[in-house]
DNA sequence: ACTACATTTCGGTAATTATCGAAATGTTTT
DNA sequence: AAAACATTTCGATAATTACCGAAATGTAGT
């Protein structure tokens, strides 16, 4: 658990935004038209146009939130599915508790 | 309460070394000549020495940290000693538990 | 295996943060 | 109120982060 990387991806007002919008997706996204249901989260796209930033730029912070654990990827056909990772933030909550 | 800017401050491992001495601070410094207690935190100058920066660079960092709360400042003299202020943490931590 | 479309990677520039030394300011004690 | 010392503020530059558009890559269905 790399505390400063997460602070880091912690200090941009976007990404937690996108962290606080994957909480309730279906309060703040579409229904994804294939799927139907948020089971494993929302598509790039979506939260890139929610968020109203580049593809490029959504993709990178995605990828860096992930890479810290605080989100997780699964791939539907064409679409990459990203939703948050509880276990791991709950972790994070507590060793700072802990630590900090 | 800004969280967003709290996560700046702690997003640098400097502040965050800081933070974690001033825990236990008789652990970290040596007693101050003229006080011979730590009640009132560390001086501005052992921290930079500790830390290894210059003396602009933390008083910089000391007076963000205390510009969010996280720490206080309290004037003996000459010297300005900074200490934890734990309730303003721990009121950090709550505040992601329900929020992050 | 080609098309159509989604996603990621790759440079590039603007904005922010890190950090310094020097100058300015505050405090205590003469 | 001047000396001696501590602390803060003020520019300046280096390093990092924020973003973008274009090119490259991946995937599902012809």
């Amino acid at each position: 658990m790399d505390i400063l990387e997460i602070n880091k991806i912690l200090s941009n007002q976007l990404r937690l935004n996108i962290l606080d919008w994957l909480k309730t997706p279906e309060d703040h996204f579409p229904a994804h038209k294939e799927l139907g249901h948020f089971n494993d989260g929302v598509c790039v796209q979506y939260i890139g146009t929610k968020a109203g930033i580049s593809q490029s730029t959504v993709s990178s912070y995605l990828s860096s939130m992930q890479k810290v654990g605080l989100i997780t990827a699964t791939r539907h056909g064409k679409w990459t599915y990203y939703k948050r990772n509880e276990e791991v933030i709950r972790n994070y909550i507590e060793h700072l508790s802990e630590n900090l």
